[in-house]
DNA sequence: GTCTATATTCTGATAGAC
DNA sequence: GTCTATCAGAATATAGAC
């Protein structure tokens, strides 16, 4: 099997998965499927990756990988805690919207991965959070916000990670509207849109 | 096949049903699973049941008709606007918990359904949502919040619903205090947890 | 309403040639 | 790195006896 993680060539292939698990789950997604996909045999696959969950493993990561990336480079440029937690918004937003196929994976497929591969996984979930816990306390410290911020953290989240339910870029609704409606549902202010 | 649907045995089928496909998905459960569970041999389970997609749709349909009862019930006691706001978080989520294996299956599986299923299945999420149309269109005109309704209906939905991610009803946070702090959040007030 | 037995198709994965 | 060919098991669903 090729070890290569970070080739352009296994990128290709796992953005494709991701397309088809999005598309269909990763139980119906079939090798030969994604080997059609990909342009190869069935049989070539497995040149690749090792097994069928290593693929989903690899689609997930890259998922939450460029999600740490974004999110990193945009809070790079927020100063006040309310800009840094609309920053946090915002990045999410365009992580769940650019590289929809892969979060709607991680949403879904989560059971589908080895134990092993989710203890992986959680960690890096954890260091993602970490931003937003980071973020959510300086803007308590700041006395905009009170209550408990766990609860805050999780509510806000969920309300965003819901978004791939319903959400359609191309509508009147801007991902900026979007975002700054849930920092000011968070902050307890006047709705912006 | 049996047609009788609202029989006592199909309806404890149905939940057996319900904690296999919430415990390992759909595509993972086996009819031979199912069957064991259920104390029958495979073969018998198609007496009960047209296919395994049947199965599906009746676990689905079972927890969206008993969280519309929930919410009228709930709903029937409540005075104010924000009463009644309340009154759907906390009937929303006792369903999510009670019924926790349907609603589940309800977010996780949606895309095994057949296109016939799905379009039976969103007439009866869209009767349920307009219970929470209507009362938040309500607090709108009390003037408890300006903004885009749509919006703020499916945040808050999306915020309930990303509950079964990580909510154990065990720990210290009630499920009333969780209904709190979303009307709280919603309705722009100071956080009450 | 449940059983046994089985038809039929599909599944993930491997071996070895090129 | 991709191919062909195939293994071994598992999947849903059916047929007919009881």
């Amino acid at each position: 099997m090729n070890l290569n993680k970070n080739s352009k060539r296994r990128k290709e292939l796992v953005a494709i998965a991701a397309r088809l698990f999005c598309d269909q789950g990763y139980e119906s997604t079939t090798v030969r499927m994604l080997a059609d996909a990909m342009g190869i045999k069935s049989g070539s696959l497995f040149h690749h990756f090792s097994d069928k969950q290593e693929i989903l493993y690899a689609v997930i990561e890259s998922g939450m990988l460029h999600a740490m990336e974004i999110a990193r480079q945009t809070l790079a440029s927020a100063r006040t805690s309310k800009e840094k937690l609309h920053a946090l918004a915002r990045a999410h937003l365009s992580t769940l919207l650019e590289d929809r196929d892969a979060h709607v994976v991680a949403i879904y497929e989560w059971r589908s991965l080895t134990q092993e591969s989710r203890d992986l996984l959680v960690e890096l979930r954890d260091a993602y959070e970490t931003s937003w816990r980071e973020v959510i306390s300086e803007c308590h410290e700041a006395g905009l916000i009170k209550g408990d911020q766990g609860l805050q953290r999780r509510l806000a989240l969920g309300a965003l990670n819901w978004t791939v339910q319903w959400y359609h870029p191309d509508g009147e609704l801007t991902p900026d509207d979007l975002a700054q409606e849930l920092v000011a549902m968070v902050l307890r202010e006047p709705s912006a849109v």
